[in-house]
Formats: C-alpha cells, sequence, structure tokens
DNA sequence: GCGACAG
DNA sequence: ATCTTGTCGC
C-alpha cells in the first residue's frame, strides 16, 4: 500500500490524528521558560532558527525541507541544511504537522549530530501554534517533539474559533499604523489565540503569530517582529529562499516545466544535476525519529537589498552584498 | 449544493 | 504550497 500523499486521509487516520494531538498537546508549555525571554532587549538571544517545506510543482511527493539558524539580532545566516524528502500524508488543513513536522525533527536531530553549538534558542515555523482547530498546529507539534521553544508565524488567518477575515477584521488591520502593531485574535471561548501583527511599517497584509511551545504570546510577537527586515521573518524567510532554491537548483528543468528550460542553459555553470538522498525519511511521526540518512547539504547563500516589500520581494538575480562568511556556494554533498 | 481550506 | 511578467520605487 503506497501512501501517495495525494488521497484524502480516511476517517479513521483523521480520528487517530486527533488522538495524537489531543495526547501531545497536554505537553505544550504557554508561557516563557528562557532567560532571555524575560530580558527587555532580549540579551542571551544569540541563534534564531527557522523552518520550512517547499515542494516540487507536480509532483506530490517530494519536497525540500530546510532549517536554517541566524544569528540574533544580526540576522545573518549561520547555518542552513536543506534537505529533499519524500512525503506520506497530504495537506488537510487541521493537519499540516502530519505532513511536514516528521522532516522538521530530522532537520533538528541533524543539527544537533553535526553542530550542537548552532542549536537555535527558538524556532519560527511555518504555519500556527495553539491558533488551531485543536490548539495544536505544526508549531506546538514541532516544539513538544523536540522541546524546543516555538513560534507559530501563518500568512493567512486560520478561521477557527469563530475567527473570520471578514470585514471587522479587515477593518482592524487597516488600523494598524506601524510595524509592531497588533491586534489580538480572540476565539468564541473568549481566549485570546494569537495576534495579527503588522510586521513592518508599510506591510499591508499582517502575519498571525500564535504560541508554539515555550514562550509566551507577547514575547513571541515582540521576537517575531524583531526578526523582520521584510513582511515575513527572517529566519523563516531565508528557509523558504533556501528550500526552493534547492529544488531550482537540482530538479529545476526535469520535472515537466514548460517554459524555463529555456534559460536553464545559460545560468547554469556550477550548479548540479540530481541530489542525493531522495526520499530519505522512515514512516513515522509522534516519536523523535531516528535517522540515517547521509550528509546532504549545508552551503549558504546571501541575502538581497533592504528595502520595498508589496508582495515580500523579488528574489531576482539582483544584488549579492554582505555574508562575508559562509561565502562561496560549496556543493557540499559531495 | 456552496463555501472554506495554516502550508 | 505552486504558476506567472511586468512594473513601480528606493
Amino acid at each position: 500500500m503506497a501512501h501517495t500523499a495525494t488521497e484524502w486521509p480516511p476517517e479513521e487516520t483523521l480520528s487517530l490524528w486527533k488522538g495524537e494531538q489531543a495526547r501531545l498537546k497536554a505537553r505544550v508549555v504557554d508561557r516563557d521558560t528562557e532567560a532571555w525571554q524575560r530580558d527587555p532587549s532580549f540579551s542571551g538571544l544569540q541563534k534564531v532558527g527557522g523552518v520550512d517545506v517547499s515542494f516540487v510543482k507536480g509532483d506530490s511527493v517530494r519536497a525540500c525541507a530546510s532549517l536554517v539558524v541566524l544569528s540574533y539580532p544580526e540576522l545573518k545566516v549561520l547555518y542552513e541544511d536543506s534537505r529533499m524528502v519524500g512525503l506520506k500524508a497530504p495537506y488537510v488543513s487541521g493537519f499540516l504537522a502530519f505532513r511536514e513536522v516528521p522532516f522538521l525533527v530530522e532537520l533538528v536531530q541533524r543539527l544537533q549530530e553535526k553542530e550542537p553549538d548552532l542549536m537555535p534558542q527558538v524556532l519560527l515555523v511555518d504555519g500556527n501554534g495553539v491558533l488551531h482547530q485543536r490548539g495544536f498546529g505544526v508549531a506546538c507539534h514541532l516544539g513538544v517533539l523536540t522541546e524546543l521553544p516555538c513560534v507559530g508565524v501563518a500568512k493567512k488567518l486560520l478561521q477557527v474559533e469563530g475567527l473570520e477575515n471578514n470585514a471587522s477584521h479587515k477593518e482592524k488591520i487597516v488600523l494598524l499604523q506601524a510595524g509592531g502593531d497588533t491586534f489580538p485574535l480572540i476565539g468564541n471561548s473568549g481566549t485570546v489565540l494569537g495576534m495579527a501583527l503588522k510586521s513592518h511599517d508599510h506591510s499591508t497584509k499582517p502575519l498571525y503569530v500564535s504560541v508554539g511551545h515555550r514562550i509566551s504570546l507577547e514575547v513571541a510577537v515582540r521576537l517575531t517582529h524583531r526578526c523582520c527586515r521584510f513582511r515575513i521573518p527572517e529566519p523563516i524567510r531565508q528557509a523558504d529562499i533556501r528550500s526552493r532554491e534547492y529544488i531550482r537548483r537540482t530538479l529545476g528543468h526535469r520535472g515537466e516545466s514548460p517554459a524555463q528550460r529555456k534559460d536553464r542553459s545559460q545560468k547554469e555553470k556550477s550548479t548540479n544535476a540530481c541530489p542525493a538522498g531522495g526520499p530519505g525519511a522512515p514512516a513515522d511521526q509522534g516519536r523523535p525519529p531516528e535517522c540515517f540518512g547521509r550528509s546532504s547539504s549545508t552551503d549558504l547563500r546571501d541575502p538581497e537589498p533592504g528595502f520595498q516589500e508589496q508582495k515580500d520581494q523579488q528574489l531576482k538575480g539582483t544584488r549579492c552584498q554582505e555574508d562575508p562568511d559562509l561565502w562561496p556556494p560549496s556543493p557540499a554533498w559531495v
């Protein structure tokens, strides 16, 4: 029985997943547990991680999972691990973690094995924390499985507990003035599930921040704001950029791309053809998996200009500045 | 039947 | 999530 990661899960599976979420939810700590979180300027905080998973267009199985660690407050990339993975579960709203978290846990374990000194003190996760159908989104899930403080950062409002992206909600968004401004996301029960955050002065669409694990909502919001050079917090943005770039550079053409293999011939020069470690994750989730995939990549690239926003930014081949360290984009997965 | 639906 | 071209602004 092949799990194509395409078919909609049978009710029985969803039931098991709900049970798993309920079981792990009991372990969530929704308050500050670290010293740096109590400091007004976060002194003591030096490493912030970000994770993301990018997908291959016409492929329901292949994807690239990335974990990056940035220095704080400089927000320079200190570490990157991007790896091709084989998806085993489809995307079902409310169950995102069952599709992505196994690979994210693996990335954290690989970091622990290779560069334990670079283990981030907090992880920004693409998706929600307690702002979720059952109060246990992917940021909580990853936090509980790794015991790392985690923050959920979603780009769109998950409409649960009566929360809606309606006129009333949009009115509140318009009232947000400067970067850092927020308004609470209150569910039916009256509980504050998260905060809508204007991540910087010129951002139109807010970010939806919620507690993942071992951090208070207030600190989660302030930290997210402090990590924004653009609308998307830098750790997540870098993980997103690098995971997409990894896909583009490895199987950017053969995958079935109609109008892009044209410029392939002119831009390629130091890229590579086929990565290593294909589908490399044993089936499981709910227990820190034991991984034995060989090393893959751990190289770095550079950021980009320092302005503009609109719909985030453009990741064209514009200018390459700073980042004297991690300079030569080495092949890595030799 | 129609709208919703984190990534 | 992914596809997609140009365009405007610093």
